[in-house]
RNA sequence: CGGGGCGUAGCGCAGCCUGGUUAGCGCGCCUGCCUUGGGAGCAGGAGGUCACCAGUUCGAAUCUGGUCGCCCCGACCA
């Protein structure tokens, strides 16, 4: 391909509008065009990539013998009725009447097609198990679209459904994909973690994300350096070294009341009574399947609600208004606390940690000094509440956690029945017992490949693609048009590494070779070629890697083979530390 | 949905506070000359409903009100 024919419309200048590095290079680089909030166009050479890395999951799902299939994104409401996602979906869920007044909605997810699709397809164990996936376009009325592709109303997702007569079948199932995941973020050089995730309002109930470490990253991913733990932060729990005290001191003096007109936040309090944070403890009222419960923390520490929901055995928490506190409590909201609470209250493990503790009077104005948990209140039912932070004890090895943030590229979940229970999906087993089929379900962000790949590797002058996904494979860069031998190189090289397979583009536009090199890098072809009268004179042409600093001079009549040996051994060496990488994780086994 | 910011040429911006010729600058684009190993130089040229609507005024990019759009923080997020 040549340059002057590739619609490659790259920027000197960043657009305003772009803050996130992948947003503003992807844009400099002609990548991408912005339609509107969360809408794109993928201009010649974004497309190039997106389409390298759909090539990767194609090869690699299809190895892992699933079967691919094109389901329609535009899908009748009943089927989300059906499902009782209508509801909870909510908002995000793109609606449409159409013609005959039909409502419909443009697809956010597939599980409510796939099952219908299954629930007449499969009849017989003998079927099972089977994988379905597919690429294709999702849409989401997303209320706030950032970072350019990282989070869009459009996007790209390829998303696969196992269908399997039993959890053994299911295992094995997610392990497939989940190696296969490994896999294709492998081969398309994105550095990623694998954290233990939620499993959230898609229901289900085990979980994996792959997620990318980088500054534009959306979730919080809480890690130990030291063994490996990972998870995201509505799943990490905290390690259990907090020194407990089962026997309070039962010599301490009684607790005291003390007036604190008008200080209702944990922060107001402890100055007004100049104590730390960390020796108060906050009392959180929620309604938990409708009924009102507590959660007990301390002042410093943030309550998880997914945590507190399985601690409760509840299948939903929301905070509780104003009114519904009162009644609950007796007391407003600010003043609450432990001390002869009527409603039921767990309390996170650190309560137990602390001698003597500031809470809530439950009364106007009033909080309580010298509350000794255990003597003044029940230790009974303490649990792990609170969100992990940076520098707590890691739950596996009692190493220190660390936080960073996440770009989430591909999601595993193990859904069970949720699906086939509401809509009806059944097959006959062995022994005809009319039985419900058993689903996972597995998506990847492709465009958030592209993103995370750019978030990952980049430098002050632009983009350093990987070798699998970048939009071409070989920059040739011929610096004097006019000079019948440069050109003549220039097109010998380029056919040469066409016919053994790679991509070439040649920079055959008219300028001058500052200008081309700038271009050059920002695109970030991963191996630059530079032919120039200069060099020929010597019989040598230069080769450079875009992730390496500086080049080197090859004999121009063997440069081609020169190259093809260069891409022969970054390959290799990309499928060594993949290898590595291989080796260094430990697939989750079914328990 | 709450908070903040911004809409002037393809991109980056000035002008607005204090209303007044034909709305300006840099980049990019077109023509010519010149130059050629890290975003050159000179000369000439094209390109604008100043986001939209209404109002104030003799007169609005500029003042007022509304609408729309975009970005950032938060809430939300399979």
């Amino acid at each position: 391909m040549r340059w002057s024919n590739a619609l490659i419309p790259t920027l000197k200048e960043t657009p305003a509008d772009a803050v996130a590095p992948s947003h503003v290079l992807l844009l400099r680089a002609g990548m991408i065009r912005q339609l509107g909030a969360g809408t794109y166009t993928y201009m010649p050479l974004g497309l190039r990539v997106l389409h390298k890395a759909i090539r990767i999951i194609r090869e690699e799902m299809d190895a892992a013998g699933a079967l691919e299939v094109l389901m329609p994104a535009l899908q009748p409401v009943e089927l989300w009725k059906e499902s009782g996602r209508f509801e909870a979906y909510g908002d995000l869920l793109m609606k449409l009447t159409i013609s005959g007044g039909h409502h419909m909605a443009l697809g956010p997810t597939h599980e409510e097609v796939i099952t219908d699709l299954v629930r007449d397809l499969v009849r017989s164990y003998k079927q099972l198990p089977i994988t379905l996936y597919q690429i294709q376009t999702k849409f989401r009325d997303e209320p706030r679209p950032r970072f350019g592709i990282v989070r869009t109303r459009e996007f790209v997702m390829k998303d696969a459904y196992s269908i399997d007569a039993d959890l053994g079948q299911l295992n094995t199932s997610y392990d497939k994909m989940y190696e296969a995941y490994c896999r294709i973020f492998d081969r398309c050089g994105v550095p990623y973690v694998i954290v233990e995730a939620e499993s959230g309002p898609i229901g289900g109930d085990s979980s994996h994300e792959f997620m990318v470490p980088c500054s534009t990253g959306e979730d919080t991913v809480i890690f130990c350096e030291k063994c490996g733990y990972a998870a995201n932060q509505e799943r990490a729990e905290v390690g259990q070294t907090e020194a407990t005290s089962p026997t309070p001191d039962a010599h301490a003096p009684a607790h005291e009341s003390v007036a604190t007109p008008g200080k209702k936040t944990i922060r107001e309090v402890c100055e007004f009574l100049g104590v730390a944070e960390s020796t108060s403890a906050k009392l959180l009222v929620y309604l938990a399947d409708g009924q009102p419960a507590a959660a007990l923390l301390r002042g410093d520490h943030e309550l998880n609600e997914a945590k507190f929901r399985r601690a409760l055995g509840v299948s939903t928490v929301v905070p509780a208004d104003a009114p519904t506190i009162e009644k609950a409590t007796g007391a407003p909201m600010g003043f609450l606390g432990p001390v002869g609470i009527k409603i039921p209250m767990v309390i996170d493990r650190a309560i137990a940690a602390m001698p003597t503790v500031v809470v809530g009077g439950n009364a106007v104005d009033v909080h309580l000094k010298g509350v000794v948990p255990g003597r003044d209140f029940p230790l009974d039912r303490l649990h792990d509440l609170r969100n992990a932070e940076a520098g707590d004890p890691c739950p596996r090895c009692g190493s220190t956690l660390e936080v960073k943030s996440g770009l989430e590229i591909g999601h595993v979940f193990k859904l069970g029945t949720k699906y086939s229970k509401a809509m009806g999906a059944r097959y006959l087993d062995e022994k005809g017992t009319e039985t419900e089929i058993i689903m996972g379900c597995y998506g990847i962000g492709v465009n958030r490949i592209v993103a995370a790949a750019v978030e990952a590797a980049h430098d002050a002058n632009g983009i350093i693609w990987p070798f699998s996904i970048a939009p071409y494979h070989v920059l040739v860069v011929p610096l004097q048009l006019q000079n019948a031998a440069v050109m003549e190189r220039t097109s010998a090289i380029e056919s040469a590494l066409t016919a053994a397979g790679l991509d070439v583009l040649v920079d055959d536009r008219d300028q001058r070779p500052g200008f081309k090199f700038k271009d050059a890098d920002l695109i970030g072809v991963p191996l630059r070629v530079v032919i120039g009268e200069r060099g020929l004179k010597d019989g040598q042409i230069e080769i450079k890697w875009r992730h390496e600093e500086s080049g080197l001079a090859v004999a121009s009549d063997t440069a081609a083979s020169a190259i093809l040996a260069q891409v022969e051994a970054h390959r290799r060496k990309h499928d060594d530390w993949c290898a590595d990488r291989r080796m260094g994780r430990s697939v989750p086994r079914a328990t």
